[in-house]
RNA sequence: GUCUCAGUAGCUCAGCUGGAUAGAGCGACAGCCUCCUAAGCUGUAGGUCGUGAGUUCGAAUCUCGCCUGGGACACCA
């Protein structure tokens, strides 16, 4: 707990303690103190809603009732220097802020840990995202899960969960077999042979290329095999081109996997039947027209769904039951899957299969990422993944750029749609959010290096009591905020709470930089005091932007 | 039709557990480099928070209806 956090539990206790002394309300009565920072600096540090809480309670005006409890309040805790009631009953603070000062020794000797709470208390959760397909190249919906998804993780561990990060490949089923025929027309064509792409086959330029590479490896060697073995090869070779991929690409994005968990293992180790077993057992399967049903209706879906259908094989929905029972069975607590918006109806049959293998149905989560539409020179570009002229998401990190497109998927919202401005994340100007925080973060190193030429040393034991000023409080309330910032995100799923964090920061310094100097040789024991100071600011927006993904330049 | 997500400044979006005069960025306008990076700072203009009701001391926020837009509703994955 940082001194922040301590001096707003103090506050709150201290009116816990005035609302009884003053009588105003019975412990039991006592509503969760409210603190909030408010909007209008004027309005003190912090501010409580109590006495409008309390006022149909104490059968009092709300102004009488703050009256009343800042009579009994101990000014002498807390570092308190002024109350005031203000607007329907507000009972604003203004603190001595010196206190603050003392965040900057923390962060120094905190370094990358600074950030990091135990809200999570070390729960056990397993995070699933992208598993798009090995059907082809990763499109934008999948860059936007990749980028949220790992965010989300790095967010969770730095608030003290237990992650792991896993990825679901779709290695069984129909669309494997489809590749697998996508892949023999093209070789065929590659060679210059007659070949019809099956009717949903896969456009992507991709396959085209996997054609060419088997036709150049192998030449003519798989023309004239027979049809089940070629098919076997092509189905292996096209798995294997394809998930090669996938890692390289989403490496180079910076997302990282603990796990690559195979769909094709639950097949063949059992699970599957492990898993119809037990939904059988607790009553929830049935037989008709020749199809078996699980009665997921039973826990608030619209429909039942068909397990194994008429002809002896799985919906989709089979294994994954059997996988997010087998997630279970691997001691996670909390199930977060992060799906595309189209698997939305997907949830209620899922979530329903949890309960029906005897788990609590909050066990599994899903957050939903919406489309992404791209935009050029104001207009709207098409795209159709069947036709292959999707934007890859290697594509849009070659246009864009690593950092300005981890930032763009960070910064909104993950549930609602994004239209992604390719000629806004493109430029490399003032017009770009991306830029604004790592130029902070490049302007602090810059004094620093200069400090350090001219000899100025600070160090954990820097007298830092002497700073005070107006933007330096401001600096130090935002540094001060980070802990939370980061336990509220995790909490909440939020991402973008982050990118809104880094921008406060970033500002806040911005303001600062422009309005005071750091290096002052005239006055050394202040440049000590301060380059502790930006130093601190340095730290701080190095974890926030490492939290989403993004580097922090040391020169711009 | 059912379910679901959204609708906030010209554009793109924040807005916390319901709080005070609804905020940023871009765009527009006016200023700031003899000074640590002007990819920056300071200020001005710009709003019926889709709409109608309800809940209450108080609603952009919660509830319900309606309008508009996206998406999902397979014995596909």
């Amino acid at each position: 707990m940082n001194i922040v956090e301590q001096v707003q539990k103090k506050l709150k206790q201290e009116i816990r303690e005035a609302v009884l002394k003053a009588s105003l309300a019975a412990e039991e009565q006592i509503p969760e103190v409210i603190l909030e920072v408010p909007k209008e600096k004027a309005h003190g540090d912090y501010s409580t809603n109590m006495a409008m809480q309390l006022a149909r309670i104490a059968k009092k005006p709300p102004r009488k009732v703050a009256e009343e409890l800042i009579e009994h309040f101990d000014k002498s805790k807390a570092s308190i220097e002024k109350i005031e009631i203000a607007g329907p009953g507000f009972i604003n603070f203004h603190l001595d802020n010196s206190y603050l000062t003392q965040l900057i020794p923390t962060i120094l000797e905190s370094m990358e840990e600074y950030g990091r709470t135990a809200v999570g208390n070390n729960q056990k959760v397993q995070v699933e995202f992208v598993s798009a397909n090995p059907t082809g190249d990763l499109h934008l919906g999948h860059a936007r899960g990749a980028a949220v998804g790992d965010s989300l993780c790095n967010i969770l561990d730095k608030a003290g969960y237990n992650v792991s990060r896993e990825y679901y490949i779709n290695d069984a089923g129909n669309q494997i077999n489809n590749l697998a025929l996508s892949v023999e027309a093209r070789y065929f064509q590659a060679l210059g042979l007659e070949k019809e792409m099956p009717e949903d086959g896969y456009q992507g330029a991709d396959v085209i290329g996997i054609g060419d590479r088997l036709a150049e490896e192998f030449g003519d060697k798989y023309v004239n095999v027979p049809e089940q073995e070629r098919f076997d090869f092509f189905r292996e070779y096209g798995l294997k081109y394809e998930m090669e991929k996938l890692k390289q690409d989403l490496e180079n994005f910076r997302v990282p996997f603990d796990v690559w968990y195979s769909e094709t293992s639950l097949y063949n180790n059992g699970k599957i039947d492990e898993a119809m077993q037990v939904l059988k057992d607790n009553g929830h399967i049935f037989e008709e027209g020749g199809a078996t049903w699980f009665r997921s209706t039973t826990f608030g879906d619209d429909k039942d769904r068909v397990m194994i259908k008429q002809d002896g094989s799985y919906t989709y929905l089979t294994p994954d039951i059997a996988y997010h029972k087998d997630k279970i069975d691997r001691g996670f607590e909390k199930l977060i899957n992060i799906w595309g918006a189209d698997h939305h109806g997907y949830i209620p049959r899922m979530k329903a299969a949890i309960q029906a293998l005897g788990y609590a149905r909050e066990t599994l989560e899903v957050e939903i990422i919406q489309l992404v539409h791209l935009y050029k020179d104001g207009e709207k570009m098409k795209m159709s993944k069947r036709t292959g002229k999707a934007i890859t998401m290697r594509d849009l990190i070659d246009e864009v750029g690593l950092d300005a497109t981890r930032y763009f998927f960070a910064m909104r919202s993950a549930d609602t749609h994004l239209d992604f401005d390719l000629d806004l994340a493109v430029s490399q100007s003032n017009e770009n959010p991306v830029y604004y925080a790592q130029y902070a973060h490049a302007r602090i190193s810059s004094i620093l290096r200069q400090g350090a030429e001219q000899g100025i040393i600070y160090d954990l034991n820097a007298n830092v009591s002497i700073l005070g000023s107006e933007k330096e409080i401001d600096l130090l309330k935002k540094l001060g905020e980070f802990p939370l910032a980061v336990a509220e995100a995790a909490e909440k799923r939020m991402p973008h709470r982050i990118t809104n964090y880094i921008f406060d920061l970033a500002s806040v310094f911005h303001s600062f930089y422009n309005a005071e100097k750091v290096l002052d040789l005239e006055n050394k024991d202040k440049t000590v005091a301060r380059m502790a100071l930006i130093k601190s600011v340095q730290i701080t927006l190095r974890n926030a932007l490492a939290l989403i993904g993004v580097s922090a330049p040391e020169k711009m």
